[in-house]
DNA sequence: GTTTGGCACTCTATCGTATAGAGTGCTAAG
DNA sequence: CTTAGCACTCTATACGATAGAGTGCCAAAC
């Protein structure tokens, strides 16, 4: 059920979020009273406050201290906010300013994009490199580098280059090899990753006499260069900003917590883990505290959206802080570069 | 001048340092007295210690406080280290175990050198890619991605990969673009990247008629790919288990040394100008605080050992903690470690 | 001359106490 | 329903006292 408040406390409850995300302090009835805009007395104040903590959105620290907001009057706070909220003018400015107007290096930008978010926000820049399978085949190249020594250099779509040096039983020759990839690139152009390596496990599982046996080497070869490592790769993490963490005080008081959020950040696989929860959840996602399941990271928040290059998402960018963070001003920002990055990846002037 | 100590004082000196490695509390007399194996009463030992002290080795933290090492004081412990520590036999077996005894992806090889010595060390653990210029030249190909669109792939002798999408005036077919890359790889193989680009450089400024039209569009394709990068690339940096620095008690106590150093982390282009002194000086190196020279890293000491494949160095390879380490088993350490990679890069069985 | 016991001194860390301040909840009156 | 008033609670801060660690120095002992 959808929490009904009446308009009094809501605004009392976004005086009070509000406030401490500006002050960082337990809010008192006083302060509520003096800048709610309600004309009431911090008396009456605190009766609503009352009403409000025992619906579990404030909470105080300690019983003679001010309320602060909880995980769940977070939620509520962030779930109103009907839209995604645009830009601030001067900061949409700026942004304009830093950003790359075109692509490069795809790998350099994505670090730009995390930097930048990084810095807009004063907190951590998140972005998730596209996955593996979800990557749009364009073109494959083999290098005979040594006698059975193969390199294979995969070309997607965006632009991003993968390479794997590939050991084999045989010696081909360079021609043989060309012709492999010509052949592979007829069949797999346009197709996911995903797509491609269904097709392979499909043909190669087909009566081999059918097949020309260099076409079968072919789907062989690609199968042990990229087809296997697809279920491996964990995926790529960008992080940029992490000791912007450690400008948030409620985090400074903590040292215990400070190593764990940074341990977070130094593995892998609990922020690809991470990137799943953005992903399945489509559009801006937001997860505030323990919301986001991540071991270690139960003090932060995580404002993230899927990035785009055709159908699919391809990856993810967000932002990582405490959950004192600005979010209607972090949400837009992420939306924004996210959107901006779809864009330049799809080679959309912008 | 060496700095000349009696035996007493070495045996003092070398009592504070090492207890005050292991309990991280400032050393008092009665402490050395008892700990030093030398039969004297406290009285007598804080005689010596005021001694070190007016030297500049020791130092009290405040009046009435033991004494703890200064940067000085480290350093003549680390210089009369005369070899380079051999490494435990407990710790040699263990890393043996550990550590990836062929080469799959050379880029993860070093990530993985990375987590071990951090590890192992309980510090942060460093490496430092091969830089370039340093690398040498196995073979390049060019691919054709669309009209007027090239991606160039360098592989180094090392089985690193490179690559580079290339933009040209005209548009050149599979078959030239073949033919460049033959011609490329007679003319470079094992050269370092500093002699192809000195190569290049001199014969594209060499008589244009002397020179076949696509031999020299050849060298200038090679220039755009990878010549130019070679001057702006800025080195990578693997750093892991940075969270780490955060076990060290001194450290904890300050929350703004805390920033200051994760933000020096988080800085290529400091951690770039560590390689540089890293490489410089040939060996084992170890920079004790403020001898680094980094800006916020002023607390933390280095050591650093460089690899090589062939000839010259290629990179290196460190752990970055707290002044307060166990020096003669990090050397160790990393010693091993970068000795063990240069064999692995070199292809020797282990 | 070197070593040592003794002693006064200094500085830190810790504890308990007192106090000021912020904020609450409750009650009774408006 | 709102509000003023008040008693109460809890924190943060300052202060003083105290215990403990360690020093430097001096004079006696070796």
């Amino acid at each position: 059920m959808p929490l009904a408040l009446t308009e009094r406390q809501r605004t009392v409850l976004f005086t009070i979020i509000q406030d401490y995300i500006l002050i960082g302090e337990p809010i008192g009835s006083r302060t509520v009273a003096r800048k709610s805009g309600l004309n009431l007395s911090p008396a009456t104040i605190r009766n609503v406050m009352a009403d409000l903590e025992e619906m579990g959105l404030v909470a105080q620290p300690h019983a003679s201290a001010g309320r602060t907001p909880t995980d769940f009057g977070y939620r509520y706070y962030v779930d109103s906010l009907t839209s995604i909220p645009r830009l601030q003018s001067n900061d949409l400015e700026a942004l304009t300013l830093s950003l790359p107007s075109k692509v490069e290096r795809i790998e350099s930008l994505l670090e730009q994009t995390s930097l930048l978010l990084s810095q807009f926000s004063q907190h951590a820049g998140l972005v998730f490199a596209p996955r593996l399978p979800t990557i749009v085949f364009k073109q494959i190249n083999f290098a005979r580098l040594e006698p059975k020594k193969v390199l294979a250099v995969l070309v997607s779509e965006a632009g991003m280059t993968h390479t794997k040096v590939v050991k084999l039983d045989e010696d081909l020759l360079q021609d043989k090899l060309t012709e492999m990839g010509n052949f592979l690139n007829s069949q797999f152009e346009g197709l996911s990753l995903r797509e491609v390596r269904a097709k392979v496990l499909e043909k190669m599982a087909e009566e081999k006499a059918e097949y020309d046996a260099l076409l079968q080497k072919a789907m062989a070869l690609y199968e042990q260069s990229f087809g296997r490592e697809m279920d491996e790769s964990p995926g790529e993490v960008i992080v940029e900003g992490a000791s912007n963490i450690l400008n948030s005080p409620e985090i400074q008081r903590d040292i215990e917590k400070m190593r764990a959020i940074f341990q977070a950040f130094e593995d892998k696989g609990r922020l690809v883990r991470l990137l799943d929860r953005c992903l399945t959840s489509d559009g801006l996602s937001v997860f505030i505290g323990e919301e986001n399941e991540i071991e270690g990271l139960d003090d932060l928040s995580v404002v993230s959206q899927s990035y785009r290059m055709g159908e699919g998402p391809l990856g993810a960018v967000g932002i990582m802080g405490p959950k004192r963070m600005e979010y209607a001003r972090v949400m837009a920002l992420v939306d924004y570069v996210a959107k901006r990055l779809s864009h330049l990846l799809a080679g959309e002037p912008v």
